[in-house]
DNA sequence: AGGGTGATGTCAGTTACTGCCATCGACCAT
DNA sequence: ATGGTCGATGGCAGTAACTGACATCACCCT
């Protein structure tokens, strides 16, 4: 028999989200989380950086994987369509996950200190995407905006698939997204 | 003679961002920020909400001014140039505090923590933005991704501004930006 | 003169986070 | 099996961010 009850990062997740979720964020203090997984406090802080990271465990495995979805996209893609090649790939880490991110989703609205974590890691998956472009020859001033205008369909495409009700794929609310970023980038508007 | 010293905020601004110059941010405690600008700890949250906000006492009346400046665009202007319209607008702004400017981008990118609360502080502009845009008629959805790339353009022109050594100005770094973005976003490669 | 106001000070308390050392089952080499 | 190392955890003390409650006292108004 093992010396402890396995996966305690697992268990700290769940304790934190599940927590968060009934008292909010604030209201809730990293010992009781400790306390709920079977820990201490100074465990948590072994597994976890600061009291928000516990929710952003998939991060680095979801930046990884856009990074080498955008890196397998066909070498004539332009920068843009490259970056959409990868979101529509990515879209299974989202639609496995439905019930999770939506509780997720619900607990990072309800605080502040929770959305300024989520936005760093937007712009990691930026600056994930600029290395990537950049890689694939493309300049760097193209690459940063590409990134930039890729990582806002990104987030509004999962913005809309949390509120779907039709639970329609995270792939199609990218297509979607896309489209409609094209068509208001259209230059300036016809005469007459 | 009055009691206090005049101007308590903007002496701990100016306390502020000198020690987070001189030692780094991490390295300086707000006790420390308060006895240079001759105050106390407790005073100092009184005017600022906490040890980063410090640093963003424009960001409030940029807001502002970003979308008063949108809202005086012409009614035939899409969303996007209503946003490009209102970012030259609000250029002075910057132009004004370019040293200033220099010395806070360089302290904010030095430290994660105040990464994260300016990418809050755009966020912010962002649904200002939205605000804006839907009063002026424009659809939700593509009011979104106008304030995603307007901030886009936003921050990667401020990017460069700050970077350019002929100190051109930050309307001329937003048309450059702009037409980058409109020259990335036409449909996808032409064929052959 | 006297009372109200507002910016500040003082102090005690909570909580996030860190460094250091102790513990002790598991595992490995002999 | 013996002994030693390792790795995840606990315990504890300490720092610093932040908050609430109350006191102070020049200024202002009447």
């Amino acid at each position: 028999m093992a010396r402890w009850e396995p996966d305690a990062a697992g268990r700290l997740r769940q304790a934190a989200l599940d927590l968060y979720a009934e008292r909010g964020y604030e209201e809730t203090t990293v010992a009781e989380i400790a306390a709920r997984a079977g820990l201490t406090e100074r465990t948590y802080f072994r597994h976890f950086a600061d009291k928000r990271e516990v929710l952003f465990h998939g991060s680095t495995e979801l930046q990884e994987a856009l990074a080498a979805a955008v890196e397998e996209a066909p070498a004539d893609e332009s920068p843009l369509d490259a970056v959409a090649f990868g979101l529509r790939r990515i879209g299974t880490f989202f639609d496995e996950r439905r019930a999770f991110s939506l509780r997720r989703h619900a607990v990072i609205r309800s605080s502040p200190e929770l959305q300024e974590r989520e936005l760093m890691k937007r712009d990691a998956l930026v600056a994930a995407l600029v290395e990537v472009l950049e890689r694939r020859g493309v300049a760097p001033a193209t690459a940063a905006l590409a990134a930039e205008s890729g990582i806002s369909v990104f987030h509004l495409a999962y913005a809309r698939w949390i509120e779907d009700p039709d639970e329609r794929s995270y792939a199609e609310h990218v297509d979607e997204t896309l489209a409609s970023l094209r068509a208001l980038t259209v230059s300036p508007a016809p005469t007459g």
